[in-house]
DNA sequence: GGACACATGTAACGGGTTACATGATTTC
DNA sequence: GAAATCATGTAACCCGTTACATGTGTCC
């Protein structure tokens, strides 16, 4: 077995995810990526320019380059030992899923902010999961439409993007009722009645039991 | 205006954020971030002993070290000028958050694998959110018998905590229903019929409804 | 007095980011 | 034929990570 002298990321066995589709130029990659991916595996594009490289030293794809006016474009695609890495990583368990909430992080330190500024701060995270409602519905009804690109892999986009949705419904009721909340606070260094807090954390625990 | 000749990061202010309520030793504070950063900003503890001394640079909190043993122990305060920063800082406008899956990659290339190891990962999922669910409960009920060690901030954690605890529901509910999507495909590679998946896409946009 | 958890870091490396650059293609 | 946008990268920097090291209290 060839061991790849460097470790490869979750980025590059994305790459080679895709390519197991089919072969890509890097620019469909990326383009693909942001569509996708976008909303749980954030990279930056340029990343992924870089990551075809590291998948050839190791033997896992294979590129072919066409000369483009006085540049060329490089499709990718995988090997068969490429396959082989990328059904033995799937067999691995994944990491834990991971976020990175800076709207929390502000939230967190309200004190030292004012009710307006914590507001807007709430109605943004609120418009960007409006956002991503609306993008993911265009996603379906493309798919209700019969329009979608890959349509042997409708069962598992289905699944993937159900998740996604519901993050974005959460996040969107939630930031409804947090508005509601801050709007009671008498400041933001003061809290409102303890009890009726109480009540709040008590009704969370009541949705467990459904 | 003192402008630090580096740009702080996110992790910079968490810190500072938390010197703002009171003074911290850095293993407590590193301590203070697992148990309360850990879900929404998620950072490895030997970084937090590098954040101090960026901020004392930009003269922003100050040390005062005392010998124990043959080692010292720093604890670290905010300045007026920490404060000034830390309330600047809330002023702007947040960065969108980001959720990092590799769950979910690894869900969106199940053609590779079997379904077998497709639902293990879920299974994985699965658990994952039941921790979560019961370490946030367990934090609920330390608030409802009134054990929380900062009663002037309950108004913000209350508001916060509930976002965590609708992602672990969110995640929970839907770790369940995946599992049984996966049970009814045919294989990995082959979808079940089209019309039913459609109906659970239509399910899901239903929901934004009420 | 050994083991073990608690406490406090340092060193080195690298993936990912931001910023920049420039060729090709379409639009008007 | 100018402007805008699509396509394809490179360079440099740095935050965060992993791995390691070692002191301190405490339990038995």
């Amino acid at each position: 077995m060839s061991t790849p002298s460097r470790e490869l990321t979750t980025t590059s066995y994305a790459i080679l995810g895709f390519l197991a589709i089919r072969p890509w130029s890097t620019y469909e990659l990326a383009k693909q990526m942001r569509r996708n991916f976008h909303y749980f595996w954030p990279r930056a594009e340029s990343n992924l320019y870089a990551e075809p490289k590291r998948l050839i030293s190791a033997g896992l794809v294979h590129a072919r380059s066409r000369p483009v006016g006085q540049r060329r474009r490089t499709v990718y695609s995988i090997t068969v030992q490429g396959r082989r890495a990328l059904e033995q990583w799937l067999r691995q368990p994944a990491d834990a899923s991971r976020l990175e909430a800076e709207p929390l992080v502000k939230l967190a330190f309200a004190e030292n902010s004012t009710k307006d500024y914590v507001l807007e701060n709430l109605r943004k995270f609120q418009d960007d999961a409006g956002s991503r409602l609306r993008e993911l519905r265009a996603i379906f009804e493309e798919y209700l439409r019969e329009e979608d690109p890959f349509p042997e892999r409708v069962h598992i986009n289905v699944v993937a993007y159900r998740l996604l949705w519901d993050h974005a419904r959460a996040d969107a009721k939630w930031a409804a009722w947090a508005l509601d909340q801050v709007e009671r606070w008498p400041n933001t260094k003061r809290p409102q009645r303890r009890s009726t807090l109480m009540d709040e954390l008590r009704a969370a625990l009541d949705t467990q039991k459904n």
